[in-house]
RNA sequence: GCCUCUGUAGCUCAGUUGGUAGAGCAGAGGACUGAAAAUCCUCGUGUCGUUGGUUCGAUUCCGACCGGAGGCA
C-alpha cells in the first residue's frame, strides 16, 4: 500500500511552508487540496503558493480550472488520483496540502464518480422552489430514505444532492455511500494537523493576513474577475474574500467593512476546518506557540513519519 | 443650568399591566462521502446602571445619583 501524506490544519497554518520543508527534504511533490486554489486568477484572496514560496517544489492541483466552470469533489478525485499514482510510480513522496477535508477524505477513499449532466439539478432548483424544500425531502424519503434519515430536513443542498444521485445514476446515494466505504482506501495516509495551541494566536494571524491581502490587492482581483464577467453564482465566487468584496464592489460600498467580514468569515471557516480535522483518528497535531517555528516542526514532523515507517 | 429620552447577555435590542427575562448577531461544540472557503444542527443566569422608597415581593412604580443621546438656553 503506497503511503501518502497529509498536511491539513485550518486556514493560516502554514500548511503551504511545511508542505514545501518537507518536500524538499523527504524529496517529494505537492498535491494541492484546496476548493479554491484551483481557480486560475484567485491568487491573493486564497492564499495560493507563489513561485518564490514554491521553491522549486513541483505543485499539482493548483490553477486548474476556470473560475467560470464549476469545480467539484467530483473533478477534483478524477484528475488528481492520476497524478498521485504518477508521483508514487516515479519513487517520489506524495504530499497532499490542503484545507479542503472533503477532497482529502474522498482523493483517499475508493470513491468513483459518474458525469453528471447538471440539467437534474437545475429542475430539482426550480422544483424546490416552486413545491417547496418539505416535498423534496419527502420524495427522498420514497427514493433513498437511508440517506434521508441521515439528513436534517433544512438540509436543502444535501438532499438536492441525494436526489440528484439517485435520478442520474438510478442508484440511491446511501447504496453508493455503503459500496465506496466498504472498498479500501487508494492510498494508505500518515495525517499532520497544523494549529495554534492558543485560539487568539489563530485569529490574529487570520486577521493580519487579511489585512496583507488587501495590501495585496485583493480588491482588483476580485474586480478583475466581475470585469470578465463570473457569475455571482459560479462556485469560485463562493470563496470567502471574493463574495464579500464583491459584493462590496457592486454597492459600491465600504471595503473596510467588507474586509471586517472577510476576517469574521475566515475565523468562522477555520472553526469548521477544526471540527473536521479532530475527526482525524492518529494524526499528529503540530501545535504552534504563537508563530509557527518550521524548522522545529519539520524535524518533529519527519520523526513522526519516519516512526511511522513512511 | 433646565427639559425630554435612554441605561436589560460580548454587541444591537425586545419584554415583564410588580412574582428575578428572550431574540438576532457574535462565541462554543458538532455534522459532513458528487456545490464544501459551501451547507446544516445544538447550546442563552444576565448584580435587568447605582442607591433609597413604596410593597409580602421591584428589573418593572416613585425619588436621588451616575453614564449616554437629543432639545432649550
Amino acid at each position: 500500500m503506497d503511503r501518502v501524506i497529509v498536511v491539513c490544519g485550518p486556514t493560516a497554518t502554514g500548511k503551504t511552508a511545511l508542505g514545501v520543508a518537507l518536500a524538499k527534504a523527504l524529496d517529494g511533490e505537492v498535491i494541492g487540496a484546496d476548493s479554491m486554489q484551483i481557480y486560475r486568477g484567485m491568487d491573493i484572496g486564497t492564499a495560493k503558493p507563489t513561485p518564490e514560496e514554491m521553491e522549486g517544489v513541483v505543485h499539482h492541483m493548483i490553477d486548474v480550472a476556470d473560475p467560470a466552470e464549476d469545480f467539484s469533489v467530483a473533478r477534483y478525485v478524477d484528475m488528481a488520483v492520476p497524478i498521485v499514482e504518477d508521483v508514487l510510480a516515479r519513487g517520489k513522496r506524495a504530499l497532499i496540502v490542503g484545507g479542503t477535508g472533503l477532497y482529502i477524505d474522498n482523493l483517499l477513499a475508493g470513491r468513483t464518480f459518474a458525469a453528471f449532466s447538471g440539467k437534474t439539478r437545475r429542475e430539482l432548483e426550480a422544483r424546490c422552489v416552486e413545491q417547496g424544500l418539505d416535498k423534496l425531502y419527502e420524495e427522498l424519503g420514497q427514493v433513498d430514505p437511508r440517506r434521508q434519515s441521515q439528513l436534517h430536513p433544512n438540509d436543502k443542498k444535501r438532499i438536492l444532492r441525494a436526489l440528484e444521485v439517485y435520478y442520474e445514476t438510478g442508484r440511491p446515494m446511501s447504496a453508493l455511500d455503503a459500496e465506496s466505504r466498504a472498498r479500501p482506501p487508494r492510498f494508505e495516509a500518515a495525517y499532520l494537523v497544523l494549529n495554534f495551541r492558543d485560539r487568539a494566536d489563530l485569529w490574529r494571524r487570520i486577521d493580519r493576513r487579511v489585512d496583507d491581502m488587501m495590501a495585496a490587492g485583493l480588491v482588483g482581483e476580485v474586480r478583475a474577475l466581475l470585469d470578465r464577467g463570473i457569475p455571482p453564482g459560479a462556485t469560485s465566487m463562493q470563496a470567502i474574500g471574493y463574495k464579500e468584496l464583491a459584493a462590496a464592489l457592486r454597492s459600491g460600498g465600504d471595503f473596510k467593512a467588507a474586509a471586517e467580514e472577510v476576517k469574521l468569515r475566515s475565523r468562522q471557516y477555520a472553526k469548521r476546518q477544526l471540527s473536521w480535522f479532530r475527526r482525524y483518528g492518529g494524526a499528529h497535531w503540530v501545535e504552534w506557540d504563537k508563530k509557527p517555528n518550521f524548522s522545529t516542526a519539520l524535524q518533529d514532523t519527519t520523526a513522526f513519519l519516519t516512526q511511522r515507517g513512511i
